[in-house]
DNA sequence: GTTTTTGACGAACAGTGGTTAGTATTAACC
DNA sequence: GGTTAATACTAACCACTGTTCGTCAAAAAC
């Protein structure tokens, strides 16, 4: 098989990854069925089995694609160097929001149907998670530990930046009545600088 | 039928609801079967027929119930004088995390699983809360008027507001090592004062 | 030009889903 | 104590599930 064949058969089996990613958004995993996936992509049900091995694989793509590309953007920050912890929440709560933004589909089957991975890959993708969480909050430790984070409890620091994002699955649902960098600056705006105006004595 | 014996029934069909609302949380909807329900209640699939109409009344009530409460509460706070918006949000904020920790099976069946609604109360349920959405934004936009919060995109705040408390779900999986209140003051914490130290250049 | 591989197909399987019908058992009421 | 209502049970139904099998046409390889 030359390289030409290869790149053609991977791009079917893309294709089937792509629909099949966002059925499982817009349905769910469950409700989703192979003869869904197979109607869109055109072709019957079995013929799927030419190129996937089974349903729950391309669940297990959806969500260890995302943990990988989510672990090697939190690597690049955790290299730099430590006193710019508050620049790593931005840069990281950043990204968080363009993906959430520019593949929602992979993202929220990730995280709301991930639960539907079978042993031993749940067990695994949540010890991932668990571990990429850690990893923000001892960033967000050392903020506090060379004073340009206020001192507070990490943990629910940590709990917003991964949260916030959810929200964005409302702003595709409408018309998007603003635009792409508003949101992605309005978000970041409210984690990092907080909500109260300048001249509130809660803030000085 | 006396009162003693109504309220007998509905504290089998008030089980039901619970134990459904659990299952649907751990597993989902799609998953959760009637037979499994009809388990953890100690009875056969078959008998629950006697207490409910269809398994989609079960996540019906779920959704609809949620959505009461938490448009209740919310009147509750528009009904204060316009000039306490940061304490409505507040007020707001708080209610949404005490929710999401002591009532977790519910309010996450209502947000996860809201979608496999039936019509119509699919399109009412999404209505309700683009409606509930709104509402939030405008007490943010009064505030703004008012100059109690600094100018901003609203949107993006009402996400946050709105999206945050998500990240309970995690807090409730771990042996939740720091306690309720930790969490809740924390949460607000960041939202309301962000994440900056009060010496930071930024700040004032 | 022949052989081999790829991929699509229709049919079928075994399991599970929510739900209903009919019946037996228990509890409440007069 | 007999009647009635409520609720439990067993059995079954039918639609649908992910997946496999054997077959066949088309394209790739030699």
């Amino acid at each position: 098989m030359n390289r030409s064949a290869n790149h053609k058969m991977n791009l079917r089996k893309e294709e089937i990854y792509r629909v099949a990613a966002r059925l499982f958004r817009e349905k769910g995993y469950n409700a989703t069925g192979m003869r869904d996936i197979a109607l869109e992509v055109g072709v019957e049900a079995a013929s799927l089995y030419n190129h996937i091995r089974s349903k729950s694989e391309l669940l297990q793509q959806c969500c260890f694609r995302m943990a990988e590309d989510f672990s090697r953007q939190l690597q690049e920050q955790e290299q730099r160097p430590a006193s710019l912890a508050v620049d790593k929440l931005e840069a990281i709560l950043r990204f968080h929001i363009r993906v959430w933004i520019t593949r929602l589909d992979e993202v929220l089957v990730a995280t709301h149907e991930g639960k539907y991975l079978d042993e031993p890959w749940l067990t695994e993708f949540m010890q991932e998670r668990r571990r990429y969480m850690k990893r923000i909050e001892n960033i967000i430790r050392q903020g506090m530990d060379h004073g340009h984070i206020r001192q507070a409890e990490p943990y629910p620091i940590m709990l917003t930046i991964m949260s916030t994002v959810r929200g964005i699955e409302f702003w595709h649902r409408k018309q998007q009545e603003i635009s792409a960098e508003a949101l992605e600056n309005g978000l970041v705006d409210v984690i990092i600088k907080g909500l109260l105006p300048l001249h509130s004595p809660l803030r000085c």
